[in-house]
This record gives structure tokens, sequence and C-alpha cells, in this order.
DNA sequence: AGAACTTTGCAATGGCATTGCACTCCTTAA
DNA sequence: TTAAGGAGTGCAATGCCATTGCAAAGTTCT
């Protein structure tokens, strides 16, 4: 049954160990970003160090992608599978400012404006704070 | 002279002092957004805690405007004279990854896209990494 | 002048990201 | 099979930034 996570890990070129499958596993069941602090409660067992290193290994290989919510702790979102983390696989995130939940809205892109004159564009953050559906 | 600064601050229902004079005297003149950071090296006579409670008195009173720029610091930047920070006052933030200096596109509004059913915007912080017109 | 309130400086705290080091585990080549 | 080398992990420490308690200094008002 995690052969599939392994697939996954090794289609990225990331040698599957326990944690890592654990952490993917997680990230997708959840279906939403998760921030360190999350992920550490969830594997009490395992180090805070370690799981930091598992998403920066995942990083690293397009597995996942960093986002900043202004929440103070950087959230950690799966990568669709043929991402690079380009700018155009930017897309737009959801904060929920009542349940914190961070969540990625991959069917709605980020419109690039045009920037005034000399300015180019090589990443976009763009978020959006409000009320999520759960908790509306 | 700074008469006229005084006037911007009376308006916001801000007492001027000294302090506060000087900060918002540097924000009109550098034109951008600075960090507590920033602030802290160009009045070093000052404490750190003096400027970041005159930043927030600024905030308070919809003079400036918290952007996160993913830099790990927080920037301030001045308000337009009928900012209330609404969802409507927020425009698109821009972060040259070669200066590091950020920049308020005021003249480039959000539009802020549709969002899946049930979600409700209350805030937009959308940023955007590139290269600036000095650095280019 | 004296009381009450505001502003400031200093020092401490707390949260989160990151890293050095040593130990364990796995892979591989002799 | 075994020893060496490399990868992964745990622990502890560090650094940076935001924030706050408390007391001193300054302001305002009577
Ligand atoms: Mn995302
Ligand atoms: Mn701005
Ligand atoms: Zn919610
Ligand atoms: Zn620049």
């Amino acid at each position: 049954m995690n052969t599939s996570l392994e697939e996954k890990l090794r289609k990225k070129s990331i040698k599957p160990t326990a944690m890592r499958l654990l952490v993917l596993q997680c990230l997708m069941e959840q279906n939403r970003a998760l921030s360190l602090n999350e992920l550490e409660v969830l594997f009490e067992n395992a180090d805070k160090s370690t799981i930091f290193r598992t998403l920066k290994t995942f990083q690293e290989n397009y597995l996942v992608h960093r986002i900043n919510d202004g929440s103070g702790a950087i959230k950690y979102a799966l990568c669709d599978d043929d991402c690079i983390c380009s700018l155009e696989d930017n897309h737009i995130h959801f904060l929920c400012t009542k349940c914190e939940k961070t969540y990625c809205l991959k069917d709605t892109p980020i419109t690039t404006p045009n920037l005034p004159n000399g300015f180019r564009a090589n990443f976009a953050n763009y978020l959006i704070e409000g009320i999520c559906s759960a908790c509306s």
C-alpha cells in the first residue's frame, strides 16, 4: 500500500525512509498546507530537525512548496506532479482566520499584472485571508 | 517645515512626538517599505521597542500598513490618506531579490479572483519577487 | 507644584528556523 | 562476511525577529 508512496518519492529522486513516507502520507491525507509545528505534533516520536530536513529534501526535489501565509510559521504543501515551482506553478493560497488552516487554490491561477517599467517578476506569493467553507 | 509632518500625524489622531516625526519623515523620504531593523539602524540613538511602538501606533491609526514580503522581517509603508486598510486598499507589493528593497505598487490594483464556494475574502497579500528597475 | 497620563529605554521572553555534532543505520566494495 | 563510507536521525545550541513588563522620564492639566 505504501508502494504508491514510495513510487511518488522515487519519481522525485528521493530515497524513501520511514520518516519521509510518514510525512508524505500525512500531507496527502490532510490535503492542505501544514507547518513544521503541526507535523511535529502529529509525529511526537520524531525530532523536529528530522522533519525539518525531510521537508527541506522535499522542497529541493519539488515534492513540496513552502507557503508564507503570514501566520508566523511557514507551511508546506504537496506540489503537482509536474511542478518545478516556477512562476507559472505559483497559485493562490487561502488562510482561514478562524480555523487557521491554509489551502492551495490550484484551480485559481494567479494572473500576473503588468509591472511598472523595468520591473521583472520571478516569483509570486498571493495570499488571501478570510473564512473557509468549513467555517462559514 | 515639519509642520506638514505634524499635520499628517494629527489628521490620523496621532500625537506628534520627536520619534514619530522622525519615523514619518523617514518613511516619506525613502518612499518604500522599511523594516523595524532598517529603522533601528537609521536611528541608532533610539530604542528598538520605541520604534516598534511608534509603528504600532501608526498601524492602529491607519498611517502605515504592514507588509509580509517573506524576507523574515515585516516591512512598513505609508498608507494613502484615505486608507482604512480594507481589502479594497490592499495592493501589490514588490520585493527586489537583488537590493532587498520592497515597494508598494499602488498603481497596480489587486484583482480578487473568484473563490471556491463558501470561501470569503477579507484581506489579500499579493507579493511579487523579482528585479526592480534600479537593479535591472 | 503635584497628580495623572503618555512616551521611552532597558531587559527579558517566546516562537520559529536553522545548524553542528555525534550516533545509528544502510549500502557497497573488497 | 566484514569493514568503510555515506545517509539519516536525535539532541542541543544558536540566531533572528516580534513582543512585553517594568521603571524612569516627559507631558498635560488642575
Ligand atoms: Mn500551494
Ligand atoms: Mn503597500
Ligand atoms: Zn476555516
Ligand atoms: Zn533592486
